[in-house]
DNA sequence: AGGATAGGTCTACAATGGAGACCTTCTGCC
DNA sequence: GGCAGAAGGTCTCCATTGTAGACCTATCCT
């Protein structure tokens, strides 16, 4: 996790554009449905999705043909993202009167927006596996949660109790 | 090498690699658990996990703080999403012996490192929020689906029955 | 006629998520 | 001394979601 200074200063930034984010939202009295972060973040989160968009940012598909690329989503739950990508205006979807009728699937000028961000993520999960494998592994070895010592403070809002004398060890 | 995540590139650029992602992921045959896009985004898409990376990044939080500052998590969520954040190391849990037990959450450096993109999407996601509620309110209102033109062809895999003289309609 | 392809819907069942009761140890307060 | 409240959880119960897969209408190929 080679960082360089650089880095720490891009992240302090990060860090004040997202607690500024933050501050809207409690400031809209945690009303999620008016957070734009949770509002769409809430459906891209969502398990299929981002591959749904990435299979799509290849090319324009159709219903069969994403259920064949995606083998293992439910052609419920396919529909059921489409409808959720579409609604959203990220997918548009078109109707062809062949017979019978074909529905293709595409990307629209905002579901194409979205695959920089969308990249951005992927690389670093990319990036990060294998070190996110080792922290599994460390997890599940039982090496996890750090013991402080007795005398470090805990972050803030108790020093109610952080002062007693205290024999660590319970 | 380290180059900002999304800067110049064009959205080419960005469904080449995408699409360098999914064909790899084919490769594997398939499997979830190795592909690391899907194995890492399944997590940090989850309701609550980058809404705790966010208040988070602010600065470290002890349990009942973040149950304050997240008002609709219940505890049983926090303490799960927690946990896989913590098992997946982006996040560092330390235990202080007061009386009682405080409990301190904070990121690690790889926690701090995901807030890039995840700053990325946010800002895209604030972004588009305007766009994202005109396209539901038209999708809601019913005027969805393109249909397109008889003489159109739809994606790719059926020219089959494509060309057959149609009356549009429904 | 039988089976395939198209784009779905519907139902039944399993997994997940949320609300909130409960637990233990400590302190402060009256 | 006894009760309330904070700390950091766990546990149980119920509701929402997700999944698998049967089913549907229509058209085409053999």
């Amino acid at each position: 996790m080679t960082r360089s200074p650089s880095d720490n200063l891009t992240a302090a930034a990060h860090r004040a554009t997202l607690t500024d984010r933050y501050a809207a939202w409690r400031e809209l009295g945690y009303d999620a449905s008016r957070c734009p972060v949770r509002n769409v973040l809430d459906h891209l989160g969502s398990k299929w999705s981002t591959l749904l968009l990435i299979a799509l940012a290849e090319k324009p598909m159709r219903f069969n043909a994403l259920l064949r690329e995606v083998p293992d989503i439910s052609k419920r739950m396919l529909t059921q993202t489409l409808r959720d990508l579409e609604r959203d205006g990220l997918v548009a979807r078109r109707v062809f009167p062949t017979k019978p009728p074909s529905v293709e699937y595409r990307l629209s000028a905002m579901g194409e927006s979205v695959l920089g961000p969308l990249t951005a993520l992927v690389g670093w999960a990319e990036q990060q596996f294998p070190e996110i494998e080792r922290a599994r592994a460390r997890f599940d070895a039982g090496d996890a949660t750090e013991h402080a010592a007795a005398d470090e403070q805990p972050a803030a809002p108790t020093a109610r109790v952080a002062l007693a004398p205290v024999s660590a060890s319970g």
